[in-house]
DNA sequence: CTCTACATGTAATAAGTTACATGATTGC
DNA sequence: GCAATCATGTAACTTATTACATGTAGAG
């Protein structure tokens, strides 16, 4: 799925600007499992129009901006997004410096490595609860978007329940030593 | 983390080829949460072998091939990857496909949904039967290894079960609408 | 009036992927 | 002899990221 697709996802859901479809997938519902910024976007966007994928929709009467681009997907655009989304998906790409670090536990500061998992666990509290409250007003709408939603906050949860379940073990074990 | 920092990632644990190093992105413990391709590792280890952060390795005379290069950490190597890892991680970068394809369920032929799941759970079948296995011939050694591989186990588990219990709010409700 | 959020876009850069090109070794 | 795997590397391409450049609107 390149940025084209994502922005076509967006915008089937409702029309928005190249502003508002970055925000989605800094806040919204695309959040946890992609990242896009202005760079690619408005590229994409760019493209999409000049293929008739989107189209600047007329813009609405209630006092919004005028240097504003509303888009909204064309049917072309419906038919393409679709095209793409019953086509094999790729298979999910991480990259997680977290995790790499954490291979080497034993070798880093065990203060360095306390923090870490304190700052992950940190990090899950926050995005759950926000998940919590990803509604309505953000595009959270539909059966499609409420599963994935569940689905990253049973992920989410059961991370963070490892990490404070067994983070003992990585633990230097200083008494066990002397008894060797 | 780039990809010379995952080389050197590597070589800190024991000396390895290119071939070698790709493997443990592809079927080794780095393969949940990073990949690398030749393109990028052949060009890093050249890059690394530069700056003397890594070097040839006298060959093994136990008859290995000779086009092999083996190469290992030196102590600069080991210094920087460190540094690496005590310095602040970036966060994890997800793309999914599949969540993305997903949270669009409730437009796309139902069975489409459910041959996607299916797939899916035999992916984290298969994932976890190969953690379960990933042992020391691998790398899968340390605390460090072993701690991450748990957490992984422990998120497809989480994951697989998710699936399992909510995939029928995904099935369109027939009957349901008569009722309205 | 000032700060934050809204808003669009480009250019330089960095990075990785894919496909190509080649060849050796091992097991059957 | 043949296929699979081991093994190294490059070039073209695609892609996204970062930083830059600019300006508006609304809240306090």
């Amino acid at each position: 799925m390149d940025a084209r697709i994502l922005c076509l996802g967006v915008l089937l859901r409702k029309p928005a600007s190249g502003y508002e479809i970055r925000k989605q997938f800094e806040e919204g519902p695309f959040n946890h499992f992609y990242d896009t910024s202005y760079g690619s976007i408005y590229p994409a966007l760019k493209a999409l129009e000049r293929d008739a994928l989107i189209r600047v929709a007329a813009l609405p009467d209630d006092g919004g901006r005028t240097d504003k681009k509303l888009y909204e997907i064309t049917q072309a655009g419906r038919e393409k997004l679709m095209e793409a989304l019953v086509s094999a998906p790729e298979r999910d790409k991480l990259r997680s410096d977290f995790l790499f670090i954490l291979s080497f536990a034993e070798m880093l500061p065990p203060r360095h490595v306390e923090r870490l998992i304190d700052q992950r666990l940190e990090f899950y509290r926050e995005h759950l609860n926000a998940m919590q409250e990803c509604a309505a007003e953000n595009g959270c709408t539909g059966k499609g978007a409420e599963f994935v939603r569940g689905f990253g906050m049973a992920v989410y949860t059961a991370a963070a329940e490892y990490l404070e379940e067994h983070r003992d073990e990585l633990e230097p074990e200083e008494a066990e030593a002397e008894h060797a």
